[in-house]
DNA sequence: GGGTATAGTTACACTTTGTGTAATTATTTA
DNA sequence: TAAATAATTACACAAAGTGTAACTATACCC
């Protein structure tokens, strides 16, 4: 049973694919030894021995590298984080578990996460839209088991839910970038989902 | 009576706040003329008839100025409208009305809400933590005023809630910046609030 | 008042970013 | 094999942003 999903999938895109590949495995070690603000666009050809202008022509600006970079990650992550899901009882300690992972997650590297976020911010408050990453999936499905559950507000979009949840877990990002120092950032993602449950918790049932 | 606030305010600052002044009416009014992004700093520096390299003494890139242009505006906005909360009811009417304005206010330029907002996320993520304009200290009020009648939970601090409601302020002005046609916008603000207030609102009493 | 320290402005040179154009190369299709 | 297509590349250019050092006006001190 021969897989043919995509039609062709020629030479061609396959070695674009290559050179995107290339270029961002070559920008990710320049970052990684000399930082984002010391590496340029210069050095990532060179790394990646295309042109100047081959770089360009996939990524408009060096953000976008780190940018598709994390997605990756993300990726990985929300696959990974899915199944954890069902095994929790309720949304509450889903969020947290998810929130507190995403933490660590941006521990391991607070410079690119503050890079990526604010790319994506930027583009989100210019006409492009704001595309999250994979927790956005991962927020999702916790609205819908919610929902499913009876434990969340139907009378209000998943959709409304989602974003404002996605920004709650921006703005989490945003205080630990400030201040790394703050250790009781877990108290504090315990305050936002209370916060948030006690509004999207519907009323009448006990749990 | 004299007023002697500030020590001397010699012929220095002065001039230098003429300076900055001049820099930001001829910036603004190219990018009135021309939009934002054809317009360059050489322009602003011939239009100020300053020298480039002044430009840059006062502000580090071109969205700075229109950040302090919008900054400045903000203030006006903030006393104007700081004086309407007291007449009103109670924390929703208030919440309404203030984001309601805000999107009038968006309404106008567009450009330059979206230029400004990316303009402070982006330093929000990236070390500068995050500068509010003059809407933060409305709603600090309106928080201070609920928390006051006994309207918003008191087992949160101020600052949290603030911070929360800021963050939605600014997706309802991303919603809109992303897709001005949606007309319901106000209905979706109603939605917003409604789902903070839920949150936010204490349960013990029945206002 | 005159001299010196201080701070803002300026000229100049430079690196880097990002774009437009057109030539070149490799691939697909007929 | 030939034409059409798409990616890569070389080249040139406008503009952003920075560093250095000279210049100028203000402020300060004796």
């Amino acid at each position: 049973m021969e897989q043919r999903n995509a039609p062709v999938e020629g030479r061609m895109e396959r070695k674009k694919k290559e050179t995107r590949q290339k270029i961002c495995k070559a920008a990710m070690d320049l970052f990684q030894s000399q930082g984002f603000n010391d590496t340029t666009m210069e050095q990532i050809a060179e790394e990646a021995d295309v042109a100047r202008k081959t770089l360009y022509n996939h990524f408009p600006v060096k953000e976008a590298i780190v940018d598709e970079h994390v997605r990756g990650l993300s990726r990985g992550f929300a696959e990974e984080s899915l199944k954890t899901l069902q095994e929790l009882p309720d949304t509450k300690s889903r969020l947290l578990v998810i929130l507190d992972r995403l933490y660590e997650w941006v521990e391991i590297s607070p410079e690119l996460t503050g890079i990526c976020l604010g790319y994506r911010l930027k583009n989100a408050y210019q006409g492009e839209g704001y595309k999250s990453g994979g927790s956005q999936s991962l927020i999702s499905e916790i609205i819908r088991l919610g929902q499913e559950a009876g434990e969340i507000r139907q009378d209000i979009q998943a959709e409304l839910l989602v974003k404002q949840l996605d920004i709650l877990r921006g703005s989490v990002v945003m205080d630990w970038l400030n201040d790394p120092s703050k250790l009781e950032l877990r108290k504090e993602m315990a305050k936002l989902v209370d916060l948030f449950l006690n509004g999207a918790k519907s009323r009448n049932e006990g749990n």
